[in-house]
RNA sequence: GCUGCUGUAGCUCAGUGGUAGAGCACUCCCUUGGUAAGGGAGAGGCCGAGAGUUCAAUCCUCUCCAGCAGCACCA
């Protein structure tokens, strides 16, 4: 008999071969109902597996949802591919996991149909909804290796062969039926039967490619992506979602709002509108406050470099593919443009700053006593990204870091990345995301230097981090992420979480003992000898467009009031009132508020609506009373009360201040 | 770069093998209206680029470019 103790600490006796599912049973008929799975040992199980040695149990039922999303969303994979295998004879199955919202199914489409397209969906939606209702139990079983093999060749599905012949041998492999016909080679844990889904609780979303192992130099597949939950409540919930998601699209507001545009003569380089340059301009200013207080010094350097330059910084061969590279002669200029000659020296446009910030660092002797010597740059970098990378504002060819780089001694670096620390902290804080996380990115299996180097240098971050947290000055634990370092150094990373729970990478500081060796940088030690620097290379936004792209979304468009592009529009009621409404702009601009007037032959109710979709901050309504009486009706984007009747000089006053940057306030 | 989809007016989209339509925006007219769309009229398009099939192409075929969703990439 085997010894099952229940999470209540009873503790009940069974024959070998029980299953979770009778202990259920024998508890109770709701219990019986309610369970859809078991932990044991603390290990998710399928409920009809059947128990084979003294453990702990408790049975997992809907309520305990992270499990039963996870168990569902896995059958949700199963059925798609059963269905799909159903429709499409031919087609091969291969992988198929549980996401962070549903499930993916990758396939190896018959010749004959060629990849899937979205015009596919719905009928493998109904025929998904057609194998759940007809609740088929999911059996589980263990298979010798060998066999499985065999009788994957035997079926055609060499992916499945392939990857069962790459599992141990003499391994069992624990495979699937679902209802007697259709099998596949499963981890498991999964429900009872297909009917334990909700047939109404799944979508299918769309249909991708995606590599064999996730290796470009495999086949390519053909993935269908579907959102799963335990019910169709859920389901509404998360497509609800992603319309809001949707709605805060940088791309979409940044058209709507007239910040910004792209086009495809310049694509993945962004046109500033007017209105979006202003958000860019703020955060400069306000970023050159924070760096001008924290020691650094704004340098800037040349756009275009010679290839020897990028041959020694080691761009060049490790980067070069990713350079816009022009020739370095006068072009022989015929009708098709600059023909080049085959002796052409090359330049190229600099994709990143660090390289021409040490040649400032080289020029002159520098002392121990210079060090630290932190270099800050608006550094405007050109880097050719794969096509189908690009985004909006988010991945572009032609972007601006917050870039500076800190030299120093090695006894310094601690203290430079705490103070760092200390700095992102602040930004961070001021632009309204107290809720960050860092983490640090450990050396990664292809990297420079010595197992002693990245100890060291690992260890660094990991101190410099400690010691801002005994000052207060980060906040959350530290999170590592193996193999996530550049191939140069670890690095730490700054994670900020939006206001829909998003996470964006923003943030980084990591510690270079490569690139000042490979351009021999140096500075001379209180012995009178030449040492190397440490270089620190650290942004705090990482690019301006990224991060206002970032902060677009964050805001869904309402930026606060600082970074506003326009941050105040006078609308009169009637005609009459445009006199005073000029008196009211110019008192306006000459408090510094960006504010426009709106004396358009439009009703007010009109007037509203616009400026409220465009997301003004504040709308100033005058009529005949406020002209006569010296007053605005203050209209303020998102507030409880509809407007207040205010004094102009006090409304100025009180529109100045909100105007302040955080740091200025 | 790879897979799939898309490209028609400033924007969102409809449409047809015989050179095009709607709503919003824009301009003008009427209206001076008190907090989320007042009424009317008008103007506006080389149907992404190139080649092919055809008597005829925005529509069919091919190539290219760009965008979108993923994949891969992300010093």
């Amino acid at each position: 008999m085997l010894k099952i103790t229940l999470p209540d600490g009873s503790v009940r006796e069974v024959a070998p071969g029980t299953t979770p599912a009778d202990i259920a049973a024998a508890i109770g008929p709701g219990l019986a109902k309610a369970a859809i799975a078991a932990r044991v040992d603390g290990e998710l199980r399928d409920i009809m597996r059947p128990l084979e040695q003294d453990a702990h149990l408790a049975l997992v039922t809907a309520k305990d949802e992270a499990d039963a999303l996870e168990l569902a969303r896995h059958d949700f994979a199963h059925v798609l591919a059963e269905a799909v295998q159903a429709l499409y004879p031919g087609t091969q199955i291969t992988f198929g996991p549980a996401t962070e919202d549903g499930f993916y199914y990758d396939f190896a489409p018959s010749a004959a149909h060629g990849p899937f397209t979205e015009e596919d969906l719905p009928a493998i939606e109904e025929k998904m909804r057609e194998i759940i209702r007809a609740d088929k139990p999911l059996r589980r079983e263990v298979w010798n290796r060998d066999d499985l093999i065999a009788r994957w060749q035997a079926e055609g599905e060499t992916f499945k062969a392939q990857w069962a012949a790459e599992l141990p041998q003499g391994e069992d492999i624990s495979v699937y039926w679902s209802g007697g016909d259709w099998l596949d080679m499963c981890r498991g844990p999964h429900l009872a039967s297909t009917g334990k889904l909700d047939p109404q609780a799944f979508k299918l979303m769309r249909v991708s490619g995606a590599y064999w192992r996730g290796d470009q130099k495999n086949a390519m597949l053909s993935r269908i992506y579907g959102t799963g939950w335990l019910n169709r409540k859920q389901l509404d919930a998360h497509l609800h979602r992603l319309e809001e998601a949707a709605k805060r699209d940088h791309r979409k507001l940044g058209a709507e709002m007239d910040l910004f545009h792209l086009q495809q003569e310049a694509h993945g380089s962004v046109f500033w509108h007017p209105k979006g340059y202003i958000i860019w301009r703020e955060l400069e200013a306000y970023m050159r406050r924070a760096i001008d207080g924290a020691g650094y010094r704004e340098v800037k350097t040349p756009q275009v470099m010679d290839s020897r330059q990028w041959e020694q910084s080691g761009h060049w061969g490790k980067y070069r593919e990713n350079m816009f590279v022009i020739p370095d002669e006068v072009p022989n200029v015929e009708d098709e443009g600059p023909i080049i000659s085959g002796d052409a020296e090359w330049m190229a446009l600099k994709p990143m700053n660090c390289p021409a910030h040490v040649l400032i660092f080289k020029q002159g002797i520098k002392s121990y006593r210079d060090l630290p010597l932190r270099l800050y740059e608006n550094g405007c970098c050109h880097r050719n990204e794969p096509h189908g990378a690009l985004h909006g504002l988010m991945r572009v060819r032609q972007f601006t870091q917050d870039d500076a780089h800190i030299f120093c001694r090695e006894d310094q670096i601690v203290e430079e990345v705490r103070a760092f620390c200390a700095l992102a902290d602040r930004v961070y804080k001021d632009l309204g995301f107290a809720d960050y996380a860092i983490k640090l990115a450990l050396r990664p299996d292809n990297r420079f230097g010595t197992e002693e180097m990245w100890d060291q240098a690992e260890a660094e971050l990991r101190d410099a981090v400690r010691i801002a947290r005994e000052h207060g000055e980060v906040q959350g634990e530290l999170a590592e992420l193996p193999g996530e370092g550049a191939f140069y150094a670890p690095k730490l990373e700054w994670h900020l979480t939006d206001a829909i729970g998003r996470t964006w990478q923003v943030g980084t500081i990591q510690s270079d003992r490569v690139l000042p060796d490979r351009l021999d940088a140096s500075y001379v030690g209180e012995d009178g000898e030449r040492h190397r620097p440490i270089m620190l290379h650290r942004a705090i936004f990482g690019s301006y467009e990224r991060f206002i792209g970032m902060l677009i979304e964050h805001h869904a468009g309402r930026l606060p009031m600082w970074l506003a592009p326009v941050q105040a529009v006078v609308a009169t009621i009637v005609s009459d009132a445009e006199d005073y409404g000029r008196i009211v702009l110019d008192r306006l601009k000459t408090a510094g508020i960006r504010a426009e007037t709106d004396f358009r032959n439009e009703k007010i109710n009109y007037k509203v609506r616009e400026h409220s979709l465009a997301k003004v901050p504040n709308l100033l309504v005058i009529g005949k009373r406020e002209a006569e009486e010296g007053k605005v009706a203050l209209r303020v984007l998102g507030a409880d009360q509809p407007q207040q009747i205010m004094p102009l000089d006090e409304a100025v006053a009180m529109l100045a201040k909100q105007a302040l940057a955080p740091d200025m306030r």
